[in-house]
RNA sequence: GCGGGUGUGGCGGAAUGGUAGACGCCGGGGACUUAAAAUCCCCUGAUCCUAUAGAUCGUGUGGGUUCGAGUCCCACCACCCGCACCA
C-alpha cells in the first residue's frame, strides 16, 4: 500500500534544515540582481508568538519568496523590539530580571518562528536591548543633539502620588493609578525632546509621494500633523497686559464672546496670586490623566478670572476664563471663544451663560435666524460682522488677517498640531540617554568613545519608580568636561526610538558604526512594509522622521523609509464565558448540538462576540499546538485564505481543518502526476496560463485571499481533467504558484516529481500571452434592468449581432410582451440591456 | 469628544458602474465501507409558484443620480483602530 499522505511532522523540519544549510535566504548585498527589502514590523518579545504575528509574517514571507522567484535578491530579516514596560512588569511580578525575561522570550519565540518555515535571513537578527544596538542609537542621538534636533524642557507626566512614580497612559485607569488606585496628578518634569516639528512641512509634503501607502494612513498622518493657517493676535486685557491668542477662524471674530486660557498659562498663574479661588480650580484641572481623549471627554470647566479682554473691532469687554479644555501645547495656549460656530465653545457658553451670536448664515437673509442647540461650524455667508458682512468664510478670513497685519495688531500664521516628540521615560528597561549632569558644566553629552552607556545589571524592582535613579553607583560619574563629580541622566529613551531606525540596521550592520551609507543605499527604501493599522500614526511617523533627520545630518541618502505600506487586520476568535462573566479558552469548551458547554462538566457556556485574540479574554489559539496538529503549511494557508489581508481574520477550527484537508488534496494531485501522459487539453492549459498571471498580480497587490481562490479553482480543474501534457503542465504550475504559501509541501512534491535543487530557488513560471484569451464569452441580457437570459457569443462579436441574438431569446420576448423598444444598450462582451 | 476605517447568504468573502454571492467553511443528500475515518459526486440566499429555461425580494438604514448601483452622491446607524508614556 502506498502512503499517499503528506507528513508535515517529518517534512517541515527536513526542509527547514535544507534551507538553513544551503543559506537559501541569506541576503547577499553584493549580488548584481535587483534588490527587494521585504519587512514586517518586528515583534515585541512578550513571551509567545501569537496568531497575529503568524499572519503578519506569513504575508511578508509569501512576498519575499515570490520576489525571489521573480529573480530579485531579497532581504527579509527578523529581530526583536526588546525594550519596554512588560519586562519591568514581569520583573515586579515574577522577580526576574527584565533582561533575562526578555532573552528567554526571544529564544522561545525564535524557535516558534522557525517552525513556521519563514524565509528569513537570521544572520542579521538583533534585539534592540543588545548594548551594541542601543549604543549605536545613543551615538545617533548625540549626532542629532549636535545638529540641534534635541533639547530639554519641562513637560507633564502622569504622577502617582502614592507609588511616587510616573505612569504610562495605559497605567492610568479612570484617572487612577493601576496599582495604587490613587488619583493621578499631572506633574512637570525636565524631559528630553526631539524636534520633529522642524520636519513638519516635509513630513506632510512627503505623504504625497507615498503612492503605495493606504490612503487612510496618509490621511491620518496628514490630520495628525495638522497644518492650519489662521490669525495670531493679542487682546488688550483689563489688567494692562496683552493676551496672545491663535484662531483658525478669524472670519468669526465678531462672534467672539469670551476668551479661554490653559490652566498652566502664565496668566493663570498670575491670577492665582490675586484670586484665592483660582488656585483650587487649577489644582482641579491638574487632576486626572494627560491624554487628549481624557481631556476632551472630561466635562468642560471654566473659571472666571475677572479680567476682561477688549475686542479689537467692537471694543467690547469679554470675560477671560481659565478652561480645562485649552491646551498649553497648541498655538498660544489661549483662544477666543466663538460659541455660534465652534461646538466646544458653544457648550462652554451655554454652561456659563455667555452670549451666542450668529456670524455665519446659509445666506444673507438668514442673519437673524436663531441658533439651534448646537454650533454651526460649516461654510456660509458672514453676517452681523460689520465690514465682513456678505463675504464668504474664506474671503473673510483673508480680510481679517489683512486688516490685522495692516493695523499691526496681528498676523496670519501657520500652526501645526504636531508637537515635538518627548522621548524621556523614567524607566529602567530602555536605552539610557547618553548625557551627564554636572553642577559646573550643566548638561554634557557622553563622549562618543565612551559609548555605549550600558544599563547596570544589579537592579531591584521591589519598589516602583526608576531603578536607575536609586542605583548606588551607576549614576555617579566624572564630568567629561571638568572632571568633577557629576551624575548620569537616568531617563531612558522612548521605545519608539528603537523602532525608528531598526530597518537601517537590518540593511547594514558594520561593527564600529550604526550602519554604512553605501550598503543602506543598496537596500533602502523597504519595498514592502507590513504591520498593524495601530501603528498608522506614531511608529510610522517617527520612523519617517528619523530617516529624514539622519539624511539631514548626512548619515544616509534616503528620504522615505517605506516605499509601500500594508496594514493587515487582526486575528479574531469567538469568546466563551460562563454566566459569572469569567472567560474560557477554546480548548475548554465543546459544541453540544447548537449550544456550547464546558468539556469538564458540561456546564452551559455563552458564545460571545468575535474579537481580537487576547490573553485577557482567553480566546487564543497557540500556533505551536496548531502546527503540531496540521503542520506549518496548513497554518500558513489559513492565514492567507478567505479574509482579505487588510481585514480581520476570524480563526475557526473548521477553517484550519479545511486547510489541512487541502494540503492533502494537493499532495494527491501531485501524486497523480503522470510523466508519460500525452495529449492536449486546451481549456485546462488556458486556465493554468491565466492563473500564472492572475496569482502573480494578486500577490503583488497583496490580495492573498484572491490568489488562494484562484489556486483552488485551478486545482479543482486539474483534479477533474484526464491525464494529458496539459494536465501535467497545470500540476507543475500549481506546484510553483503554491510554493511561496506552502513551501514545505512544495519542496517535498518538487523532489518527488524528480526536480533537482530547491523550489525555493526556482523561478516563477512563464505564461504564454496567446493562451490568456478566451474564444467565447457569456453575455447577459437585461430588460427593465433585470437579467432575463444569457447567451454565448464569440469574443468581440459586433453590437448588431449581440442585439439580434438578444432579441431572439424566448425569455426576452416573453418579458418584452410586445412592448415598444425605446433603446438597446450593448456593452461588447458583457451585456445587452433592452429599455422599453 | 476628535481623526480614520468597516458593514454583502448560516459563516469568511468575490464582483474595471454591467449576470450579486466566484472560492472556501458549515449544513443536507448520495457513493465507497461489515462499520468508521479518509475520499468522491450532487444540492445549498429568501419568498412565491403551475416546481420552470418562471416571478418577486435581497449587499447596515433612509433618500438620490443612472438604461443599469454592492460600486457614485447626501443623511443616518452599528462596530473597529488611533489620540502623543502599551507596543
Amino acid at each position: 500500500m502506498t502512503d499517499n499522505r503528506f507528513d508535515p511532522s517529518s517534512a517541515d523540519g527536513r526542509w527547514q534544515r535544507a534551507w538553513e544549510e544551503a543559506g537559501t535566504f541569506v541576503a547577499n548585498s553584493g549580488s548584481d540582481k535587483p534588490k527587494s527589502f521585504i519587512l514586517e514590523m518586528f515583534p515585541y518579545p512578550s513571551g509567545r508568538i501569537h496568531m497575529g504575528h503568524v499572519r503578519n509574517y506569513t504575508m511578508g514571507d509569501v512576498l519575499a519568496r515570490y520576489k525571489k522567484m521573480q529573480g530579485r535578491e531579497v532581504l527579509h530579516p527578523m529581530g526583536w523590539d526588546a525594550f519596554g514596560m512588560p519586562a519591568e512588569n514581569a520583573a515586579m511580578e515574577k522577580k526576574v530580571h527584565p533582561g533575562s525575561w526578555t532573552r528567554a522570550n526571544i529564544e522561545g519565540m525564535k524557535a516558534q518562528l522557525k517552525r513556521i518555515g519563514f524565509a528569513l535571513d537570521w544572520t542579521r537578527e538583533f534585539a534592540t536591548c543588545d548594548p551594541e544596538y542601543y549604543g549605536h542609537e545613543q551615538a545617533l542621538f548625540l549626532d542629532m543633539y549636535e545638529a540641534d534636533l534635541v533639547y530639554r524642557r519641562q513637560s507633564e507626566v502622569n504622577w502617582d502620588p502614592v507609588d511616587m512614580t510616573v505612569l504610562a497612559n495605559e497605567q492610568v485607569i479612570d484617572g487612577k493609578g493601576w496599582r495604587s488606585g490613587a488619583e493621578v496628578e499631572k506633574r512637570k518634569l525636565d524631559q528630553w525632546f526631539l524636534k520633529i516639528t522642524d520636519f513638519a512641512e516635509d513630513l506632510l509634503d512627503g505623504l504625497g509621494d507615498l503612492k503605495d501607502w493606504p490612503e487612510k494612513v496618509r490621511l491620518m498622518q496628514e490630520n495628525w500633523i495638522g497644518k492650519s493657517s489662521g490669525l495670531e493676535f493679542s487682546f488688550d486685557l483689563s489688567n494692562g497686559e496683552k493676551l496672545p491668542v491663535y484662531t483658525t477662524r478669524p472670519d468669526t471674530i465678531f462672534g467672539a464672546s469670551f476668551c479661554a486660557i490653559a490652566a498652566d498659562h502664565p496668566l493663570a498663574q498670575a491670577v492665582t496670586a490675586e484670586d484665592p479661588l483660582a488656585g483650587p480650580f487649577i489644582e482641579e484641572c491638574r487632576r486626572g490623566g494627560t491624554t487628549a481623549a481624557e481631556l476632551e471627554t472630561a466635562e468642560k470647566l471654566g473659571f472666571r478670572t475677572g479680567i476682561t479682554a477688549k475686542h479689537p473691532f467692537t471694543g467690547e469687554a469679554m470675560p477671560v476664563f481659565i478652561a480645562n479644555f485649552v491646551l498649553m501645547d497648541y498655538g498660544t495656549g489661549a483662544v477666543m471663544g466663538v460659541p455660534g460656530h465652534d461646538q466646544r465653545d458653544f457648550e462652554f457658553a451655554t454652561k456659563y451663560e455667555l452670549p451666542i451670536q450668529r456670524v455665519v448664515a446659509s445666506d444673507a437673509g438668514q442673519a437673524d435666524a436663531p441658533m439651534g442647540d448646537e454650533a454651526e461650524p460649516g461654510d456660509g455667508v458672514i453676517v452681523n460682522s460689520d465690514f465682513l458682512d456678505g463675504m464668504s468664510v474664506e474671503d473673510a478670513k483673508a480680510e481679517v488677517i489683512k486688516r490685522a497685519e495692516a493695523d499691526g495688531w496681528g498676523e496670519g500664521t501657520t500652526v501645526w498640531r504636531l508637537r515635538d516628540w518627548g522621548v524621556s521615560r523614567q524607566r529602567y528597561w530602555g536605552t539610557p540617554i547618553p548625557f551627564i549632569h554636572c553642577e559646573k558644566c550643566g548638561v554634557v553629552p557622553v563622549p562618543k568613545d565612551q559609548l555605549p552607556v550600558t544599563l547596570p545589571e544589579d537592579v531591584d524592582f521591589e519598589t516602583p519608580g526608576n531603578p536607575l535613579e536609586r542605583h548606588a553607583t551607576w549614576g555617579k560619574v566624572d564630568c567629561p568636561t571638568c572632571g568633577g563629580p557629576a551624575r548620569r541622566e537616568t531617563d531612558t529613551l522612548d521605545t519608539f526610538t528603537n523602532s525608528s531606525w531598526y530597518f537601517l540596521r537590518f540593511a547594514s550592520q558594520p561593527e564600529g558604526t550604526p550602519f554604512d551609507a553605501d550598503e543602506i543605499a543598496k537596500w533602502m527604501p523597504v519595498e514592502h512594509y507590513i504591520g498593524g493599522i495601530e501603528h498608522a500614526i506614531l511608529h510610522l511617523l517617527y520612523a519617517r522622521f528619523w530617516t529624514r533627520a539622519l539624511a539631514h545630518i548626512g548619515k544616509i541618502d534616503v528620504k522615505e523609509p517605506f516605499a509601500a505600506l500594508f496594514t493587515q487586520g487582526m486575528v479574531t476568535h469567538e469568546t466563551y464565558s460562563l454566566g459569572d462573566g469569567s472567560w474560557l479558552s477554546p480548548d475548554e469548551v465543546r459544541k453540544d448540538g447548537a449550544d456550547w458547554v464546558t468539556i469538564e462538566d458540561g456546564h452551559p457556556v455563552t458564545a460571545g462576540r468575535v474579537v481580537k485574540m487576547s490573553k485577557s479574554k482567553k480566546n487564543v489559539v497557540d500556533p505551536d499546538y496548531i502546527i503540531d496538529q496540521y503542520g506549518a503549511d496548513a497554518v500558513r494557508w489559513f492565514m492567507l485564505s478567505d479574509s482579505p489581508p487588510e481585514r480581520d481574520l476570524p480563526w475557526s477550527e473548521s477553517g484550519i481543518e479545511g486547510c489541512g484537508r487541502f494540503v492533502q488534496r494537493l499532495w494527491r494531485l501531485f501524486d497523480s502526476y503522470d510523466p508519460n501522459a500525452s495529449g492536449d487539453d486546451k481549456p485546462l492549459a488556458r486556465k493554468a496560463h491565466q492563473a500564472i498571471v492572475a496569482v502573480a498580480g494578486d500577490i503583488e497587490a497583496l490580495g492573498f485571499n484572491k490568489a488562494v481562490a484562484r489556486i483552488y479553482e485551478l486545482t479543482g480543474a486539474a483534479e477533474k481533467a484526464e491525464p494529458s501534457e496539459a494536465r501535467n503542465f497545470a500540476i507543475r504550475t500549481i506546484l510553483h504558484l503554491v510554493s511561496p504559501m506552502m513551501p514545505h509541501l512544495a519542496e517535498e512534491a518538487y523532489a518527488k516529481l524528480g526536480a533537482t535543487g530547491l523550489i525555493a530557488d526556482a523561478r516563477w513560471p512563464e505564461h504564454d500571452p496567446a493562451m490568456l484569451v478566451e474564444d467565447e464569452v457569456t453575455i447577459a441580457i437585461q430588460h427593465k434592468g433585470k437579467l432575463r437570459d444569457t447567451i454565448t457569443a464569440p469574443k468581440g462579436a459586433p453590437k448588431e449581432d449581440l442585439e439580434a441574438l438578444a432579441l431572439a431569446s424566448e425569455n426576452v420576448q416573453r418579458s418584452l410582451g410586445g412592448a415598444d423598444i425605446r433603446k438597446v444598450i450593448v456593452v461588447p462582451d458583457r451585456l445587452v440591456n433592452i429599455v422599453t
